[in-house]
RNA sequence: GCCGAUGUAGCUCAGUUGGCCAGAGCAGCUGAUUUGUAAUCAGCUGGUCGGGGGUUCGAAUCCCUCCAUCGGCUCCA
């Protein structure tokens, strides 16, 4: 006999190499039809494989992250002997379960491109109806190396090379067998509904100097019916595009004249990065930040110094030369080379300290061509940076005043749900880092501290550190829950040696500033695109480039129209007047489109009884109401947007 | 940078296997209409078919090359 204890503490017994699907079936039929993965004593395993001892075990259905990977992990497999039925000779690399669906990478004779789709996701089907069961089988790795030694797949060698003898397995569905450690579902007819998203290139094992490989994407569902609805949740993505809308509301644009990756800001778009700043601006004044300005290019030597040159200097814009070629010049990439020399203007005393050093600053960096994206990735962007020099016994609590204004601004916007990610020097990798193993470390344990301390929810990546120091980045999750990383905060004790910072302590000797970096936005672009996506450009009140566009009903009232456009204005209100020549109907349409927030209509009735007959975005007519209860109304609406900052 | 795809009017898109002056809707302009809560009607304007080169009697259509964009990979100070 064995015992299962379940997740709600209540244990059962079992006959020895009782099987997980058979232990679903004991407790319901139904969740024996949902269930598609288990986990057995911390392992995840199929569900055919028979429990020899004493085991906790949870079931994994649809709705739980460990029950998507099994499907779509076995969907990849499928997708393979699909692919290995239609295109003979074909091999195969790696085929994992992702985020949203799997993928598999191949390496086939004869080209495949997204014209296949279709006819691969019908032979798919074919073999799902089929009902194949997915069989596993342990195999020695001279048995291994052997089966992929005679079909000449010098990937799958690869990857077995790198196994323990004795920890290899199998799986085989149809003429269709792979390595791989599983698990998988019982069989194929689970998949019922298929669409194969898109084929890329990706270079094996990730590696630029590999070969590349056909990768081909894929979701599947066990029904039908969320098929459909994740189409419809990549239709109302696409919608939210913010390049399409950075276009339909005229906020940016780019031109192949100016160059890729340099975005042109439309005058709307610029109004509503200057509001954006202006926020910004207020909330670091009332921290105690200082505002500071900056040119766009610094001598070579500035980036030698800060050991920026050493690790992009090759992959960047290439230095600007004087006429007469005696000096150099580079584009600035980033703002702290300037900051430090702004430091070091005067001696520094430890009553000075913290200082914070605050700029929008312009900076260009060379990405490759083929890495631009809309506004999330460019060549020439805006951060929202600043430094913060303080000394060691300020740094926690400084750093927690950034995660504070990082808060403060995900609230304002309604970034509801958000993770934060300490991003860690890799440990096996230390020489892609520069600076002292002991400052490293102090840096890792003040953003772990200082996390922990605010209460954030964090997952921590080893790796993914800057090449300077440790960072704690924001991504958040927009309102079709995408995620997107925005802000940044890292600790650098490098830079402050090697510009040599220094202020005078109490003691009066010599001392060290730590630096922080941090940009809450990330950067204007950014920060505007995810705020795009987010909105669906439909920006809160007081962002909107417009929030308010006056309709005369007809051009008798084009005065009238003027009038009370005027009078909002004079009250801080963006109004505009819609004085086409056109049916009330059309303007209507025409301004909702255009996202505006609140549409004035006024006539006849409205001019007599100088009044504003109110239509509010998406929610139709709200009544006639004076002009001024309209102001108080919007006023009052922008107050709760902007809550006061409770420091 | 790499793999694959795309590029026709300001925007969204047609353009059959290369064949007469390259089309539509929207936008724009002109005129009519003077409108009450999501598209009033009519007329007109607008295109080096991404740039350059080539094949051909003839190229938007085929080939080469460059540029830009899209889906990914790699990268992301």
């Amino acid at each position: 006999m064995i015992k299962v204890t379940f997740p709600d503490g209540g244990i059962r017994e079992y006959a020895q190499g009782t099987t997980a699907m058979q232990i679903a079936e004991s407790l319901s039929p139904r969740l024996a039809q949902e269930v598609l993965s288990a986990t057995v004593n911390g392992t995840v395993v199929d569900l055919n494989r028979p429990i020899e001892e004493d085991a906790s075990l949870q079931l994994h259905k649809w709705e739980d992250p460990e029950g998507k990977k099994a499907f779509w992990h076995s969907s990849s497999h499928l997708m393979a002997e699909a692919l290995e039925a239609l295109y003979p000779g074909i091999k195969f690399g790696i085929g994992p379960s992702i985020e949203n669906g799997f993928y598999y990478d191949v390496d086939s004779p004869t080209p495949i491109v997204e014209a296949d789709l279709p006819k691969i996701e019908q032979k798919m089907i074919e073999l799902a109806r089929t009902k194949e069961p997915i069989v596993r089988r342990e195999v020695s790795k001279a048995e291994a190396m052997k089966s992929y030694t005679e079909k000449g797949d010098q990937y799958k060698i690869e990857l077995i090379e790198g196994l323990e003898d004795g920890t290899i397995s199998f799986y085989q569905n149809g003429n269709f067998t792979d390595l791989c450690r599983g698990p998988h579902l019982p069989h194929m007819g689970y998949i019922k509904a298929i669409k194969l998203t898109s084929v890329a290139g990706a270079y094996w094992r990730g590696n630029e100097k590999n070969k590349m490989l056909t990768r081909i994407y894929g979701i599947t569902f066990p029904k039908k019916a969320m098929l459909d609805e994740h189409l419809a949740m990549l239709e109302e993505a696409k919608k939210r595009d913010h390049r399409k809308l950075g276009k339909e509301l005229e906020l940016f644009c780019f031109s192949p004249r100016v160059g890729a990756g340099l975005p042109l800001w439309l005058p709307k778009g610029a109004a509503l990065r200057d509001r954006l700043e202006h926020f910004l601006r207020n909330v670091q004044k009332q921290y105690g930040y200082l505002q500071v300005i900056t040119p766009h290019i610094g001598m070579k030597d500035l980036y030698v110094t800060s050991g920026h040159y050493a690790k992009y200097g090759k992959d960047s814009f290439q230095p600007i030369h004087t006429p007469d070629d005696s000096e150099e010049f580079l584009l600035k990439p980033m703002n702290c080379p300037h900051h430090c020399e702004i430091y070091k203007f005067k001696p520094r005393s430890y009553k000075d300290l913290p200082l914070r050093f605050a700029e929008f600053g312009t900076v260009y960096r060379y990405e490759q061509s083929g890495e631009m994206h809309g506004l999330t990735r460019v060549r020439g962007f805006t951060q929202d940076d600043a430094h913060i020099f303080c000394r060691p016994d300020q740094l926690k609590d400084e750093f927690m005043k950034v995660i504070d204004i990082v808060l403060y601004i995900f609230k304002t916007l309604s970034f509801d749900k958000f993770t934060a990610q300490v991003s860690l020097r890799d440990p096996n990798n230390k020489e892609k880092y520069i600076g002292s193993d002991e400052n490293w470390h102090k840096a890792e344990q003040a953003i772990i501290e200082a996390a922990a301390e605010k209460g954030l929810q964090t997952t921590v990546e080893l790796g993914e550190a800057a090449f300077y120091g440790p960072k704690l980045d924001f991504m958040v999750r927009d309102a079709i829950g995408r995620q997107w990383q925005l802000g940044t905060i890292q600790v650098d004790y490098n830079l402050p040696e090697r510009f040599n910072l220094t202020y005078k302590g109490s003691d009066d000797k010599e001392h060290r500033p730590i630096m922080i970096h941090r940009a809450p936005f990330g950067s204007m672009e950014r920060f505007v695109a995810v705020l795009l996506e987010h909105t669906g450009g439909k920006f809160p009140l007081w962002l909107a480039p417009d929030q308010v566009v006056v309709l005369p009903i007809s051009e008798k009232y084009n005065d009238y129209a003027k009038k009370v456009s005027e009078y909002l204005n004079n009250s801080d209100i963006r109004a505009q007047v819609d004085d086409r020549n056109e049916k009330i109907g059309r303007k209507i349409r025409d301004n909702e489109l255009k996202r505006i927030p609140f549409l004035l209509v006024v006539g006849e009735k409205e001019e007599q009884e100088q009044t504003v007959a109110v239509r509010a975005q998406g929610e139709g007519d709200q009544g006639t109401m004076r002009c001024d209860d309209f102001i108080a109304l919007l006023q009052k609406a922008v107050a709760s947007e902007i809550k006061k900052l409770n420091k």
